[in-house]
DNA sequence: GACATTTTTTGACGGTCCGTCATATTATTG
DNA sequence: CAATAATATGACGGACCGTCAAAAAATGTC
């Protein structure tokens, strides 16, 4: 995907150049005015290009938002996949994941909206083929990473694995929750072909074991959770967590 | 909110009816052909009316679509009563709501997107005034159903609370599976004041708590879960349940 | 029923923005 | 330097939103 820029022609180094110009400009313009307020005529000029320029990039102001949204999941991507080449047990993997998410949210809470504009129906449906397929490339490429961990860790023995419930169901419970249950089930995973849907089996079992985790009626013991967060933390999102630290101190 | 309609005046009676045409119609608009061809002159043209009439019910095009939305949050709201009332265990209960909102989604997939467009800033940003306290106002009484649930669980004793985990914490977990983490992490709740915030805290522990729940290291106990499930299908929405077999049949 | 007044409806209009395409400009090659 | 190819431009058509003055309907008065 991401070739050196150095080894192509000037020609395409100048057109890659200026593509990210643009999705500079453009992630500016929703941060600071507004999805309404973003035009593709403002970028135009922002970017000193004419509107026939910004479309020779991108095939529409939707394929143009959903590249700003492929950008954000590259990006978390790579923290998924830090934390998925973290060399402890499955569990703690996975945990490093679930830190991965929220530090991505708490560091570019921004940037974070771009991945739910482009969950809405009314942009996809005036997205091109092209960029439809990459979105959902990648879309794919997270989903993976989780539930390989999983299924590694079902081989492992480190889950144990009752009857029915398959590495699907257990991933489906952690990413509603983390990357929400609403956007997942709607319309990413395509379960729609079965009767009183496996989403909703998955959903009722995970509140089960929830409600267990949280003592409702059969207590679970504490376990020392606090010191393998900060483990994890400092030894796979130090650079984050260092960035996280200045954020507040510039706040208050 | 909604008053007899017999026992106003005719005009007002009328502009009700009116109104309710119009939300059917856009809704069936949006269903059948997505949300870019759903326009206002067209929606007037559907209905019989003028542009201008139409604006005299809804102040934009993004305030019709959040109408629909509140329509269906209510409808929600009725089945969340439902289960809030069941006369058994506050666990009893809260899984009821969790089945609630499995069956609303199952019966109405449609118009459950109306929910995720008006999360959507792009729409929010253009709202008036009024519709976006009516939103917050559901919103508001939705979350709160589940707040007093929990409260009251904890005040019973059915939950252990472990010393700084609140009623909060502990339905931010199932809300986030449910509804959508990061739905609710990103724009409902202000929680914006804090360093590290409690979102992530919040995610961490269920985390934890769910993988606990799975049998990750620590195995827990199978309970007969599917009785339960059963018990409150058939007790809280057999209505529900029979359009769902309905529809399965309809279909196959 | 005729007339005046208020309320409601209408659709033409201004404004914004998207996406296209013929033309102008720049680059490349012989 | 001329011919040709590649690229950039912005004027334009079309779609839609939201407004508002004028028309139509309803209501009230005699």
């Amino acid at each position: 995907m991401t070739v050196p820029i150095d080894s192509l022609p000037r020609k395409q180094r100048e057109f890659q150049q200026r593509e990210q110009l643009i999705l500079d400009t453009a992630q500016n313009m929703l941060h600071q005015h507004g999805y309404a307020q973003l035009t593709m005529e403002r970028v135009a000029e922002a970017v000193e290009y004419s509107k026939g320029t910004i479309y020779n990039h991108f095939s529409s102001k939707e394929d143009l938002v959903c590249s700003l949204c492929c950008r954000c999941v590259s990006s978390l991507i790579e923290l998924f996949k830090r934390a998925y080449d973290y060399p402890g047990s499955t569990r703690e993997r996975f945990a490093a994941i679930g830190i991965a998410y929220s530090l991505y949210h708490q560091l570019n809470p921004l940037e974070a909206q771009n991945i739910q504009i482009v969950k809405t129906n009314a942009v996809r449906e005036k997205l091109s083929e092209a960029k439809l397929r990459e979105l959902n490339a990648l879309e794919h490429e997270i989903t993976s990473l989780c539930m390989n961990l999983v299924t590694e860790a079902i081989e492992a023995g480190d889950i144990q694995v009752a009857e029915n419930h398959t590495a699907d169901t257990i991933v489906f419970g952690f990413w509603s929750m983390l990357y929400g249950g609403m956007l997942l089930a709607q319309s990413d995973i395509p379960l729609e072909d079965l009767g009183f849907s496996p989403v909703t089996l998955m959903l009722w079992n995970n509140s089960q074991r929830l409600m267990d985790a949280w003592g409702w009626q059969p207590v679970s013991r504490d376990t020392d959770t606090d010191a393998l967060f900060k483990q994890l933390c400092s030894a796979l999102f130090a650079e984050e967590m260092c960035r996280l630290t200045q954020g507040e101190n510039r706040h208050g």
